[in-house]
Formats: structure tokens, sequence, C-alpha cells
DNA sequence: GATGAATGAGAATTCATTCAT
DNA sequence: GATGAATGAATTCTCATTCAT
């Protein structure tokens, strides 16, 4: 599967991932209209037209930056989802959190991401859906882990999923004004909030 | 406070209303960005030019259809909050209800809308802040009064609000291509999986 | 078939039938390539984006602007056809005449529109193509009137059109530099050797 | 003259041809401004960068391919005329047959490298209307020879050889379609028509 | 009130050319 | 000799905004 690269190779490679890292940060903070090729060239410190070597439009770029951002983002959740301890319940707090955290902190305008421009060609909003599923995914696992142990209960796995997706991509919008301890609180008041989604004996 | 307006104040404030309800329309479908003027006038069968007779601006049009988008919505809201008997719970539930079928019906991308962009001025952002307070407090009304009778339990109100309200503005992502009947039983499960945000015994 | 156009459509269309005559002037002069809409706008002392209020691009305008020429063009040629009285000879003669006078003055660099760009779509080659046979019509109807009378003789009738009009179109290249009494001559010469491709009695 | 070359020198010469082989191909085909220099190095399969090893830039490259296109097409035309036997009008037909075969197989947009972009310095123009001159050269022997013998009969031998040579050019534009069989019989026609220009007693 | 016309400031994109390695 | 990378100037196109009529 891994062919074989010539050093050429690797080092435009790391190139394409030192641009995609720079357009992920962009595109995270501002959404696709608000950023400019000229933005993304200046904090890369190169010419507009450079980025032309590389990618083959605006449109590409974007579509790549996300799934460097999805794919970054996701591969933390993972490497944590794997390295804590403890039952469902503890693994999908910790999880919630720290999607709260990546977002309000690295990428207040991932959000926007999501609502990918409908003129867009289909073979690049297949691509975002396709980055989508693989981080629903992770959350995906613990919940379902958590409901065959007993631990959990839900009205409907995916709609669940769907709400929690909702209410942590949010964040960014009303935690953005807040100092760093307030922030603090706010992530644990919203991870015990949507942990409620789960719970067992809903009610009286 | 009502002044006594002439006949020609009444004209031109009916045109101003379809003007708005044309824009809203737009800009809840594609987002501020996609939008553009000569869209919106064309929709209205007049040239882009009269827009700038009743707005000063493209800025200035969207807040005002995005006010008049949240208060049509805010106030049939209101009307059904006054109108159910019954318990908090009842109550809350049937508004969630009625929230995500007017998203999901009505305004597919109001989600966009809620992304104003950061380049506005305050004056603008402030009044769409203004709106979404409204908006939040006719959830809050029967929120509160769950909790004050013992019904609820909540981690936070505010918390808890912005939770809910982020899931109901993004069903209609995931409700988008379903057959009518299978949106009615989503409409279901979503506002059950909500409702345990503010169930008491949240578990073991 | 003609139906009633309001002043301001008329005014339009004034203005349009402005642009284009520069157009057509400027894409004859130096071809599609070697004018840019910087160009064009200045000559009509508008600035770029104007054009875009009449046009939709770059090839709209040069299709319009070609078919202008040809329509020019050929309607100058059809009333001389119409005009000069006498045998098909002496009619050929002239409309041969004229058309090389219109070439090497006004339209030098019309050899170049007939190559268009193969990446242009196909509704735009199509109009082209279609001007292309109204023009060749006007000598075609004069060619096969000589015929019928017995004064000219040719192998293959589109063959000996499409030589004369290669000719034709061609004599800018090599009439460039002259002075006027040389052109004049040239163009004689052209034409007298050109009426030898319909001669009857071609040779021993 | 011909200084002694290195094996170094050879081989350059060879990579030299190479590029102006595929040059020439691709400038026939598409014409100067169509072609970029990331195609012509694509085809070679190098960098664009390679091609100023040997070129000072891309006006040099294509008037080197124009006239290596052009040489190539004289060398073949002069070594038919050294070896046709007969009178000058047989000579004369089978030069124009084989330049309209080599037109429409080989360079079918070879009329496009006349056309050379009027912002080329002069010396480049200047080798352009030399390598011309060559060409011109063998039609005019042949043309001369039978004036002399009393075979043919011209209005002008520069204007005669202009319009065949146009007429021979364009043909690509309207046998392009065409199949086999069908092109044959059109470069006969065009054949038989062009020696009219050139046949004695050309009418009553 | 409304319109047609024009503007001007971007924005994306292309591409010949340069150059260090 | 060749390459990958970068540049920068030119060019097409978009669109909010202005304004005389």
């Amino acid at each position: 599967m891994d062919e074989p690269v010539s050093r050429v190779e690797r080092k435009r490679g790391r190139r394409v991932e030192q641009i995609l890292a720079v357009a992920a940060e962009l595109f995270g903070e501002r959404g696709y209209d608000a950023v400019n090729l000229e933005d993304v060239a200046e904090r890369l410190d190169v010419t507009k037209g450079s980025l032309y070597y590389y990618f083959a439009g605006k449109d590409q770029l974007a579509t790549a930056a996300i799934e460097t951002l999805g794919d970054d983002w996701t591969g933390r959740l993972e490497a944590m989802a794997g390295a804590v301890e403890g039952d469902a319940a503890t693994r999908l707090r910790a999880l919630i959190r720290a999607h709260v955290v990546i977002a309000v902190r690295e990428y207040p305008a991932a959000l926007r991401l999501f609502l990918v421009p409908r003129t867009w060609p289909d073979a690049l909003r297949t691509r975002i859906t396709e980055m989508r599923r693989r981080h629903d995914q992770v959350f995906r696992a613990v919940l379902v882990d958590g409901l065959e142990r007993g631990e959990f209960a839900v009205v409907a796995t995916s709609t669940t999923l769907q709400a929690m997706h909702a209410a942590m991509s949010q964040a960014p919008l009303w935690c953005a004004g807040l100092a760093d301890d307030e922030q603090e609180r706010a992530f644990d008041e919203l991870a015990d909030t949507l942990m409620k989604l789960v719970a067992l004996n809903p009610g009286p």
C-alpha cells in the first residue's frame, strides 16, 4: 500500500503539510469565504501564485485543509479514547471535553466549514462527508460500548450523537469572550450537560 | 410610543417587509457570503439600485432580514408557549418540536445566519445578539418554570439552553433528505433526546 | 418577428453596438489573444468592469464582436453585389477587390479570428461558423451565376471559393507595409490573379 | 564553415532537436498563445525550467520550432522538386499536392504559426520571414521555369505565389473532418484549381 | 421611488521566468 | 544538465456601491 517515496517527494509532502496546517488554521478561524489566498500566502511568507504549485485552486486547498483539520482533530480524539482508562462514562466525558477544547481554542470557525458551499464539486463534498463520518465514529464507539455495558441509555444513537456534535461545535460561539478560568468551567458544564443525554433513569 | 404613520409610510413599510421576506429566504438558503444583491433584486423583480432606497447596504439588509426571520420564529414559539396547557415538560417538548419543524421546513439554512461575518460593525452584531436573546427567552422561561416546580434538573441553565439550541438548529443538516414520515419520527427522537437534558435523576 | 422595443432597450442596444464596434476593431486588428479587456474598456472610456454589464465574459464579447465584424463585412459586400451592374466577371472582380480592401484597411487580423480558440464552447463556435457561411454565400451566388451563364468554368465550386477566400484573407499579411498606391496595384493584381480561378479555357 | 563539434555539443544538438520537434508539433497544433511551456515540458518528460537551458525564452523556442518545422517542410519539397521529372506543370502540381498533404496530415495549425505575435522582437520576426522566403523559393523556381518555357502565364509572380500559399495553408481548415478518400479527392481538386492560376489563355 | 449604467476595489488564476541546489 | 520551488506581473471576473435621470 505504501509505495516507496523519494526524498524529493517527502520534501514536497512536508511542504504541503505546512501549507495545509496554515490553511486549516485560517479556514478554521474564519471560514471559507472570509479567507483569501493572499492571507494564506502571507502567513507562509510566500506569494499567492506559489500556492498554485501545490493546489489547483482555492476549493482544492480548502478541501485538503479541512481534511487536515479533521484528521488532526479526529486523530487526537482517537488517541485520547485509547489512552483514557475507566468506564464508558469517563471516556465519553473526556472525549466531549477534549472536543470542545479543540473547537474553542483552535478551530473556532470549524462549524462554518461543515456548511460546505453548495457550489463545490461533488468530489470535494464527498471527501468532507467522509471525514465527518470518521469523526463521528470515535464518539459512536464509546457510546455503543456504554450502551452494551448497561452504563448508558439513549433515545436513539444517531440522534444523540448529532445533538452532541451540534452542541460541541457551537461552543466557540458562546465561549468566545470568556476568560480562561470561565472557559474551563463552561467546558465542564457543557460536558456534564451532554452526559445527561446518555444517562440511565432519565426521570421520575 | 406608536406615532401616527401616514399612508406613504405604511406603503413603504409593506415594501420593506416584502424585501425582508425575500432576503430572509435567500440568506437563509445560502448564507450571507453566497448571496449577492443581484439575486435579491431579481427575486423581487426590481434592480439592485432600488434596494439602496430601503437599506443602507448589504449588511443592513441582512441584519434586518435576520431580525425579521427571528421575530417571526420567536413570535410563533411565544404564541405556542402561551397556548399549550400542562406541566413544564409538556410545554418544553412542544416548543422543541415546533422549533425543529420550523427550522427544517422553513429555514433550513438558518444556522448559517447565526454565523454572522466577523467584519460586521458592532451595531449590527448587537442587534443579532439581541434577537437571539429574545428567542432564548422563550425557552428559558419554560425551563426556569420547570426548575422551580421541581419538574426539571439541569447542570446549568444557560449551557443547557445553548446545547438545545445548537441541536435544534443543526437538525436541518441531517433531516434534509428524509421522507415526511421519517422526518416526523426524527423530530420526536430529537425532542425526546433533548428532554433528557432537563431530566431529574439523570442516572444512578 | 420584431417585437416592440422600449426606448430603454433601444438605448441599451446602441450602447452594445458601440462596444461591439470598438471590440470588432480591436479584435480585427490584433486577434483574440492579443486583446485584453482593459484595452477595449479604455477605447470606450469606461472601466473594465462595465463591460460585464453588457457581456458575460471575454469569449462572449469576442464572439459578438466577430459577428458584428462579419455582418458589417458581409453586408457591405452584399450591398455591392446588388449595386454592381454587368456580367458575372465584373461583379465577381468587384467583390474580390472590395473584400481585400476591407481586409487590408480595416480588419488586418481577421484571419486570426477565423482560427477560433479550440477551447471555446460549441455554442460560440457554431455562431462563428454560421457567420462564415453567410459570407461565403455572397461569393457563391455570383460564381454560380457566372457558371450558369457560361462565363466561368471551375474545377469545383467549393474548392474554388475556399481558395479565393484564403488568398483574400491573407492579403493583409503581405500588403501591410506597402504605400497606398502600391497597395492599389497589389489589390488589382490579386483580383486579376484570382479571376483566373474561374476562367474558361484555362490552358492549351 | 562547419567547426568541429565535440561529442558534448552533438549531444546537446540532439536534445535541442527533440525539443524542437515536440515544440513544433504543439505550436503547430494550437498556435503560439495557446501553448504554455508546461505543456511542452510535459510532452518531453522534463520540467519547465530545463527548457531554459536550451532556449532563452518562449519566443526563441517558438521561433526555432517554427524554423525547424519550416526546414523540414521546405526540405521535403525541395527533394521532391529535384526528383520529379517532366514539364513545369507536372512539377508544380506535384509540389502543390505535396505541400497540402503535409499541411493537412502533419501541421494542421501551421497557419497559426505564420501569424507571429506582433510583440516579438524584430530579430525573431526576421528569421521567420527568412524561412518563409526559402519556402517560397521552391515554388518560385518552378513557376519561373514554367514562365520562361512558355508553359505558364501569370498576372504577377509574387501575387500568384502568395495566393497559392494562402490556399494551401488553409486547406487543413476545410479538410479536417474528411475521410481519407475524400481528402485525396479534395487534394486533387485543390491542386487542379490552383493550377489555373498559372494557366495560359485564361479566358476568351 | 426606481432604474440603468458605471465604478473601483478586490479576488482568483495563469504563466513566463529565475535560481539555488 | 536538470529540477523543484518560487515569483510577480498580467488578466479575467465579481460585486457592493454610487448616482444622474
